[in-house]
DNA sequence: CCGGAAATATTGACACTGTCAATATGGGTA
DNA sequence: TACCCATATTGACAGTGTCAATATTTCCGG
């Protein structure tokens, strides 16, 4: 069966997830649910239950919509034969660009009890973003000579900055007039080898 | 008027507050209810509003405990005189642990929509511990000689490396054998100065 | 072409939730 | 004692997710 072929209504799965995605950050997560999204489409109120099961289902279904989402934004500009500095501070940006383009969204990707968290298909896409920091971090070194990127202590310190920032960041916590005008790639540097580029 | 002191129930608030606690920790932030609460307390289902207003109060008060607790395992072995690295360490691992020991509360803690964001007594909690992780990494050097820590780098990058690896890890997304025994002493070493200490 | 089967959508119902107005109850105090 | 006000209860309401039963449309084999 070809899903984006029309049945009654036609593609109903994703204009559900459009409609959820416009409700999550107009209004946050208290201000979505599954009933104004059947009211926003114009079907009746027990429609998503075929496609999503629960609102769980729903919820997590935009969420691995907006990792693979975040994976575009942190490769878009990769296709160029550009250096790897250049391609780690690209998918950096991109990936604080992206969080501060969906706060909501990006609160609910690394949200605990709203989600199916052993979903094949949001494991994957978050697999996939993984990969693509976890490059970005082996591409760094360690001032201290005894550590060894092996270890993985390099994919777990890039990922708990990243995402650290980007949540701080959307969350408003850098109020301050010092902390306002920086950006990832200003405290990025900590982390890099003296010797590194 | 003694908040201590007993009207009908006796200090109901407080009694609110360990019921939403409990539920928090046991069911998740999605099994936790003012009704719920209510009963479990033995009130009836109204008996909050005239303490928290709405649920956004009751959920604000307690992340303000949360913070003031936050605020008590980072600097629980500080007393003795220490030396600051020492101090430093034991303010990162307790940090850490209390994530771990409540992870739906941290979770709520920087959530973005269900608090009351500019409460009085949130920010001051909030403040305080953020004060704490300043003094930490106010004591970090740079490696590069040419960054300076007036900029505010150092406060911004020690808060998003600490909440990044906590969030991480209650969220259980180190998961690979090289990931799994680490901890925020074995990643810190990459925001400390080659020369220091 | 057509008729059953399966996918898809609707209706109605239920328990549960937060919130509010109206009312009741009790303690502090003059 | 008598009043006032903080505190708690009751009853109601709209909104929510979920489910069973039913209806409608599409698909596919004959």
């Amino acid at each position: 069966m070809d899903a984006a072929r029309k049945y009654h209504h036609g593609n109903l799965k994703e204009a559900f997830l459009k409609a959820a995605r416009d409700l999550l950050e107009r209004d946050g997560l208290g201000g979505l649910s599954l009933r104004k999204c059947a009211e926003k489409v114009g079907v009746s109120h027990a429609a998503p239950k075929n496609h999503f099961g629960n609102i769980a289902g729903l919820l997590t279904a935009m969420v691995t919509t907006g990792y693979a989402e975040l994976a575009v934004m942190m490769t878009a500009d990769a296709n160029t034969n550009a250096d790897r500095k250049r391609r780690r501070d690209q998918a950096l940006l991109g990936y604080v660009a992206f969080a501060q383009a969906n706060p909501a969204l990006y609160d609910l990707m690394f949200s605990r009890d709203r989600l199916v968290q052993d979903d094949p298909d949001l494991l994957q896409q978050v697999r996939a973003c993984f990969v693509i920091l976890a490059d970005c971090s082996a591409e760094l070194g360690w001032h201290h000579g005894s550590l060894d990127d092996k270890t993985g202590k390099g994919q777990v310190a890039m990922w708990s900055l990243v995402h650290g920032y980007a949540q701080l960041v959307t969350a408003g916590r850098f109020k301050k007039d010092n902390m306002k005008g920086l950006s990832i790639l200003d405290i990025l540097p900590i982390i890099e080898q003296d010797d590194q580029n």
